[in-house]
DNA sequence: GTAGGGTTAG
């Protein structure tokens, strides 16, 4: 665009300097201001005024293009910097996520004006903070500036996610100041609405903005809102009518598509919709990209599709990265690549950001506590985690998911503050510890301080009372989710309640509400149900419900373990065979048991019966010493839980020692061996601990004087001086 | 000189 040499630079009057300089900022063109910029060192301009201006223009344009150090330094360098290059300077550590430096900025401009002020906004609504963003519009209103679409998206961007009241509330000062007529405003509403969970909402305001009032970010949310409400119908219906008008479809809109695909986990029609893409060549652009892996890793569960998408891309962005390794997290088995791909993309020169550090550090969850302490130091190092509470959080869900309560305890008392997925996690965690009564209290606390809860709160709240048989707890929680807060129950709330119900042994309660509830009951809520009738010992209703989840799902291994064992206890031994039999004939295979133990920051792995570890030996022979205390002790080995092949005769004492040799107890000893007194133990389990091991390790915590702690699938077992945190309950 | 639409945690 700029076609000058610097020998015309003294031809150049100062004027066509202005204009030249403007056009760079407006076509974002670096290279050519960057060459500007070094004439302008050397023109020893003696106006004042145009030297002012022009130092001020710079900082605008690096700001724009986003080369924040150079920006920083054109506006070191100018004498007078005016409101226009505060506002662009701010605005370029706002978008670097340096928000704190963005204020110091801010409280230099002796005038700030609606812009400096609707700059900030924005930055505190891109990190959710409400409480900055409504002290920064309280003071916009003191200072009688007159407020604009700008500050009112940005205030409602900073309140989203903060509870429905809120967005009502902003709603209604929008209608009542007469800001519902712009779109942007209304835009950020309607996304609000929907990441609150009330789609009803949104749509209304949608339709209100009428054809009119629409622009094409309006039907991108609206598109998207029907995405994550899993409408994709609508979101498809709505698509095709935006291509009818006429409207213009980029690449947003493609991405939004895609998540309306994914949401209904409808692969074939998202491979379609792929397939359409690669014709008119959207499937290069990053954002649909990442729309597509997103697509592939959550439906096809495929890491393999998702890599061959991202090698399509021309210029993968952060997004894109994160994207990948959000995929790998989803899959667990894979939770080493996602801390690879982490580490690729910081090679290949992107600083991760709090999406980044989000998704590997829940990925973290599934691998050894030390690599998570490891990106928990490199979390501190970037500074991240003063300005991210949703780092902050996933450091909470992953320490307690390692089982360390504590550090989960300490990271959430030390944040710089709490929004409801802080209460969600740590909550949680006292759950699946077991320690309900401080999940509840936490929950109370949380009402008090008016963070409001969603869905996934209830979840937490009803399955801490389901740990621990809090039924009448449990049923006020769950018709407070609707009456009170207005939230719809779904079906993992309906699975808690019939696993509260079951467990605590009100066994035809539960089946009602399987009965009753407004969805098709899935593999989960029949789960719950068996697992119930197997405490119970309700063995005609464990038939019924084993018969549907095999329905649903008739490759899973449970219903029939679960159902045939129940046979046996119940000295129903042909039947038991009958199932086992039907079992080998589908092909259905039972999962191993598998237990793992990290020392030395490595995971030695144990499956029954194994004897493939390098220590096996010394570990049958303490366990062989162990076992004459434990029986000292009182401990009576359980053979219901030595489950054998039907056609093997075995004797009671080959049982016994079967038992003896499950994972989660091999881990145990060998965790015993190799530490040192007192030192605390972690096993993880890949299924349920057994019930012969449960009662096993209370008394090995008690001979040894170690606390031993398991994860299973479910939940933690916290073994310590002969007693579990479950309290048997599970 | 400033916004709202793609990825993320429980």
């Amino acid at each position: 665009m700029l076609l000058f040499n610097h020998h015309s630079w003294p031809l150049l009057d100062p004027h066509t300097f202005q204009n030249l300089l403007k056009a760079c900022i407006s076509q974002r063109n670096l290279l050519a201001g960057k060459a500007l910029h070094a004439l302008f060192f050397k023109s020893h301009n003696t106006n004042h005024d145009i030297s002012t201006y022009l130092s001020n223009h710079f900082t605008i344009l690096y700001s724009k293009c986003g080369t924040l150090r150079n920006a920083r330094s054109a506006f070191d360098l100018t004498h007078h910097p005016n409101v226009f290059s505060y506002n662009a300077i701010i605005n370029a550590y706002a978008k670097h996520a340096l928000t704190h430096i963005a204020r110091q900025l801010f409280d230099q401009i002796p005038q700030p004006d609606l812009v400096s002020y609707n700059t900030l906004i924005s930055a505190y609504g891109e990190r959710g903070d409400a409480v900055e963003a409504l002290g920064l519009l309280r003071e916009v209103r003191e200072k009688c500036l007159a407020i604009d679409g700008f500050t009112l998206s940005g205030v409602i961007d900073a309140c989203s996610g903060r509870g429905v009241g809120l967005i009502r509330q902003l709603h209604c000062f929008v209608v009542m100041g007469g800001f519902d007529s712009y779109a942007s405003v209304n835009n950020a509403i309607l996304t609000s609405y929907s990441k609150e969970g009330f789609l009803g909402e949104a749509r209304q305001v949608f339709h209100e903005m009428g054809y009119c009032g629409r622009d094409e970010v309006s039907w991108n949310s609206m598109i998207v809102a029907c995405g994550q409400h899993r409408e994709g119908s609508e979101a498809l219906a709505l698509f095709c009518e935006m291509v009818r008008m006429g409207l213009e479809v980029d690449m947003f809109t493609m991405a939004s598509v895609l998540t309306a695909f994914t949401s209904l986990k409808d692969l074939a029609g998202g491979m379609q919709f792929h397939a359409k893409m690669i014709k008119s060549g959207f499937h290069r652009n990053s954002h649909v990209g990442s729309g597509l892996i997103d697509l592939y890793s959550k439906c096809a569960g495929s890491m393999l599709e998702c890599r061959k998408v991202f090698e399509e891309i021309t210029a993968p962005d952060l997004v894109l990265w994160n994207t990948m390794i959000s995929g790998y997290t989803q899959n667990e088995d894979l939770s080493e690549d996602a801390l690879c791909c982490f580490r690729k993309m910081q090679h290949v020169g992107f600083r991760p950001d709090d999406c980044s550090f989000v998704c590997v550090v829940s990925a973290c969850s599934n691998l050894s506590p030390s690599v998570g302490n490891q990106v928990h130091a490199l979390a501190i190092k970037s500074d991240i985690l003063y300005n991210h509470v949703s780092v902050n959080n996933a450091l909470v869900a992953m320490y307690s998911k390692c089982g360390n309560l504590q550090d989960a305890r300490k990271i959430f008392d030390t944040m710089p503050e709490h929004n409801t997925v802080s209460l969600n996690s740590m909550i949680a965690g006292y759950a699946q510890h077991g320690l309900e009564a401080e999940s509840l209290r936490l929950f109370e606390l949380m009402l008090q301080k008016d963070i409001a809860p969603n869905n996934i709160t209830f979840i937490a709240v009803l399955s801490a009372c389901a740990h621990t048989g809090k039924v009448k707890e449990g049923q006020k929680y769950f018709s407070m989710m609707k009456e009170k807060f207005g939230l719809e129950p779904e079906a993992e709330h309906y699975s808690c309640m019939i696993d509260l119900l079951g467990r605590a042994g009100k066994l035809s309660e539960a089946q009602r509400i399987i009965e009753t509830m407004p969805f098709n009951p899935g593999s989960t809520e029949w789960a719950a149900l068996l697992g119930a009738c197997k405490k119970h010992g309700n063995v005609e209703l464990a038939v019924k419900a084993a018969v549907e989840f095999i329905r649903i799902e008739p490759y899973s291994a449970t219903p029939y373990v679960v159902l045939s064992s129940m046979y046996a206890s119940a000295g129903r031994w042909e039947e038991a065979a009958t199932l086992k039999k039907l079992m080998r004939e589908r092909g259905v295979k039972k999962t191993p048991g598998c237990s793992w133990i990290e020392i030395d920051k490595k995971v030695h792995v144990f499956v029954a019966e194994d004897t493939s570890h390098p220590m096996i030996r010394k570990i049958h022979e303490y366990m062989g010493e162990m076992l004459k205390k434990m029986k000292q002790a009182g401990y009576v080995p359980d053979i219901r839980w030595a489950l054998m092949k039907d056609e093997e005769a075995v004797t009671a004492e080959e049982k016994e020692r079967k038992l003896l040799y499950h994972s989660e107890k091999l881990a145990v000893a060998f965790g015993l061996i190799c530490t040192k007194e007192g030192v605390p133990i972690l096993v993880v389990k890949n299924l349920r601990i057994c019930g012969d091991c449960h009662n096993a390790i209370k008394i090995i915590s008690a001979i040894s004087g170690r606390e031993i702690t398991i994860r299973d699938t479910h939940r933690f077992h916290c073994f310590k001086e002969g007693q579990c945190s479950c309290r048997d309950y599970w």
